[in-house]
Formats: structure tokens, C-alpha cells, sequence
DNA sequence: TTTACAGTCTGTAGCAACTACAGACTCAAG
DNA sequence: CTTGAGTCTGTAGTTGCTACAGACTGTAAA
């Protein structure tokens, strides 16, 4: 399979197959010619890299939950240590992103209630509490 | 007042601050000698940067929003439109971060209710859907 | 006066995770 | 034999900083 190909399986982009071969996520694949010759396996990684990424596991987490796998012995609990680490990381920054929707919402809200000579937005951020 | 003390007034720090220079953000200050020296106007505009930057604004809107200021003109339409677009963004990646959350925490959950030799996460980043 | 020392200066490189080229090449089909 | 889509390498850009190295400055104590 050429990269192309894979690219399509997988969901991955090219430019990003051969960055992650770069920095080492995946092997380099045999060449057929000139050509990288992708098999079955490079599929199956780069789809599950793809899918850590969507969960939002760092390149640095997906290379230690593959470095897991490949013995019989699953270490599931190794596993559900970097998967909860990574969950309250992600519970930490949809807090962060709730306190900014909120403080948004209501400056927004305030700049329809408020005479047309004023900024509410405008005035908070230069505010000098 | 020197980079330091603006450094401590502002919340920002002095590599940031200078960054900001470097990019156009903030103007370059007279020198007093070698040192670069900044006045109360300073502050403020760094303040001002430091707070939207909290509420998640980019240096691009940040600059924006500073573009509309300067005038005695509010523009409030045109802060308020910045601020919603901004607050649309912001929703969009809380969505996706608690989409992410549900998903995690589904696959943990399971992880306890599963027999000791098999990693539903692992099965599910792997699986073939 | 000398000397110590904290603070500042410039310039550059690094982080994450890609993305976007330029310019050359390859290889299969027509 | 030529066309043209696909691939190759290498490099630079993105965002918003942060982290040095190595030089310099300015003040204050000895």
C-alpha cells in the first residue's frame, strides 16, 4: 500500500504519516521503489493513534499506551493510569473553558443591557481591580 | 518603572513582555539608558492583554480589541461581535473536550468491570469500527 | 575607587502537533 | 515516449510563549 492509501484507511493525513515516522510514533516502512510500502499492521497503528489523538492523549501518551501492547501481557492497569491522568487533564481544561464561557456570557449579556456609550467587554479588561 | 516592576504590576512575565514587543502588540518603550522604560499607559495595555488572554482572546483578537480602544468612539458593536465569535469558539471546544470526558470515562468505568486479561481501552482505540 | 551582583540586554532555539509549500522524482497507463 | 497523478526530501510556518547563553549596566556597599 502507498501512502496515499493508507492515508485514506486511516483517516491520518500524509504530510502527518511521514511526520509521525519522523519523530518515531510509527516505524519506517519498507520501499517498493522509491516509494514507502505500507502493511496492514501501519494501519491498524495509525488508526489507533488517530483515535487517541480524537480523545486528546498527547503523541507522547499515545507512544506509551503502544509501547503497552505489544506483549501478550495487557497491563491493563498501566493502561487506566495514563487514561485517568489524561481524564482529569481534560476535566481541568473544560473547567477552564466553562469559567471563560461564563465570564464571556455575562459581559456579552451586560453589553445589551447597558447605554450605548459604554463597553461593558471593553471596560472589564481595562478595569483595574 | 523598569521591565521587572511592569513584570510584577501586570502578571506578565518579562520574556512575554518583551515578546509582545518583538511582535507589535505593545509598542517599544523609551529607554532610560540602556533599559527599557515604561509608564502607567504601559501597565494598562499589558493588564488589558493579560486579562483577555485569561478569558482565552488570541493575540489576534487581543489585538483587535485593542485597535477598537484608542478612540473616543466605543465601537461596542464591533467588541461585542469579537467577544461572540470568540464565545462560540469557546463553546465548540468544551463540547469537544466534554465529548472527550464522557467517552474516557466510559472506557475507565469499564476497565473495573472487566476480567483481568483484557483493556477495553486498549480494544476500543484498536478496534475496526 | 573598586568590586560585587542583581537586573537587563540581544539573539536564538525549543515546545506540540502538525501543515504547507518548493522542486525533484517515479512509475503506471495510454 | 509522454503525460500526469502521486510521491519524495527538506525546510519553514503556525501559536504563544519559555528558556537559555553570554554580554552588559547600573547601583550600592566595602
Amino acid at each position: 500500500m502507498k501512502i496515499g492509501e493508507v492515508a485514506k484507511r486511516t483517516g491520518c493525513n500524509i504530510e502527518t504519516i511521514r511526520y509521525y515516522e519522523r519523530i518515531g510514533v510509527i516505524d519506517a516502512p519498507p520501499r517498493r521503489g522509491a516509494y514507502r510500502d505500507y502493511g496492514p499492521r501501519d494501519t491498524e497503528r495509525l488508526r489507533f493513534i488517530r483515535r487517541a489523538r480524537e480523545l486528546g492523549f498527547s503523541l507522547e501518551e499515545v507512544q506509551a499506551l503502544l509501547d503497552l501492547t505489544p506483549g501478550q501481557e495487557v497491563r491493563c492497569d498501566e493502561v487506566q493510569s495514563i487514561a485517568e491522568q489524561h481524564l482529569a487533564n481534560v476535566r481541568a481544561k473544560r473547567a477552564d473553558l466553562e469559567r471563560m464561557e461564563n465570564a464571556l456570557a455575562k459581559l456579552i449579556e451586560q453589553c445589551g443591557a447597558t447605554s450605548n456609550d459604554r463597553c461593558p467587554v471593553l471596560e472589564s479588561l481595562a478595569g483595574d481591580g
